[in-house]
DNA sequence: TAGATTGTTAATCGATTAACAATC
DNA sequence: TAGATTGTTAATCGATTAACAATC
């Protein structure tokens, strides 16, 4: 699925369709200038960004709001279910499995590993703590594409070596350190520390 | 501090701090080619990138690596410790109080506040959690400047208010919601399952 | 019809890259 | 000296914004 959308809008329409779902049911229309204003950017972005997803306006009345969830919804694929997997059940894997917010964009965590085998065998919010050595069996088996990386930097590279071999297609990887991986496999980095201090650094 | 820097080049500087970082003891010397090559990106990009943070290079040798580390975190303000306050002992909110990867950018979660009495009163990650009523004073009290708001979407913009009165000029924010704050108080958001299903629909 | 709003084309702005002089 | 590398200026590229025609 390729698609002809520069990321950084791509990086905006999850926050549309979040300001969209959080609207009361009763507003059937909404204008990109209306959007603009809440989300505090220019409105010929937002109907740029909007015309991505293959939505489209009537002038004069603005957006059908239903309409609009639906395409961005559409576009992002969250109506394809994708299952993912998770490598590290720390604090922040754990927190991870446990968070629900992963299956609005239709993706669900369905299998965690771990180096620990105090955790192996273990179930964290109802999702299974397997073995790292399970991995390309674990991954194979539960048809995972996406896989998150949750583990210390210090191992992130192995980890993303075995994914990598496993057949995942795309890492979100929340250790501080930049993964080498093949250009066929899409990697993302979150790193909340920076993000802080790069925040702070602002003020 | 008002950075004549370009955010994204901000971004990056954590980056190569991280990469720095992790380069033997051995290594004196490093070159804007050799970051550019390990990190996948343009030597250039990194020199410029490096230009801000007031280091220099020697041409022919390249950087001093430990002049450089020294540079990024003076700049990143690595060295000035400032104290943050978390809200939401969720389990995400637990899984940052127990994070150590804080204290390299010179910031440190003292305090945390949740709306449940049932974990008013505790501690997490030796951190003691107060009341949401408390926050004013909490915040007033260590001295606080940023904030990480790890609350439910329906209770975030609440808090930031509160967060706002506050005194806190930097906040960090989990929830998907766009916050409303005034102009001077720097908002940047993380939102895990946005980043996954943008990543999903890169593939 | 007049006015509001969309969608698109052109202009601007900012970030990256290329070219190159300086220098060690 | 020759060659590698820095730092900067100019060119390119891409994203945002401005202008405006289309339309409901």
């Amino acid at each position: 699925m390729i698609k002809d959308i520069p990321e950084i809008s791509l990086q905006r329409l999850p926050v549309y369709l979040n300001y969209l779902k959080s609207l009361p049911e009763g507003d059937k229309y909404i204008s990109s200038g209306a959007i603009a204003a809440a989300l505090g950017m220019g409105e010929v972005l937002v109907r740029k960004d909007l015309a991505y997803t293959n939505s489209s306006g009537r002038p004069k009345v603005g957006y059908v709001r239903a309409q609009l969830i639906a395409a961005i919804e559409d576009y992002l694929g969250c109506n394809q279910k994708k299952n993912a997997v998770l490598v590290g059940v720390g604090g922040l894997g754990s927190a991870l499995l446990a968070y629900g917010g992963f299956s609005k964009y239709g993706i669900e965590i369905v299998e965690a590993f771990d180096s620990d085998s105090k955790k192996v065998g273990t179930s964290v919010a109802g999702k299974p703590v397997r073995a790292d050595e399970d991995l390309c069996d674990g991954v194979a088996g539960c048809g995972a594409v996406l896989a998150i990386l949750a583990v210390p930097a210090s191992s992130a590279q192995a980890v993303c070596d075995s994914l990598v071999q496993a057949g995942i297609k795309g890492i979100l990887n929340f250790a501080p350190v930049q993964l080498k991986a093949p250009e066929s496999v899409v990697v993302r980095n979150i790193d909340v520390a920076a993000s802080l201090a790069i925040l702070a650094s602002l003020l």
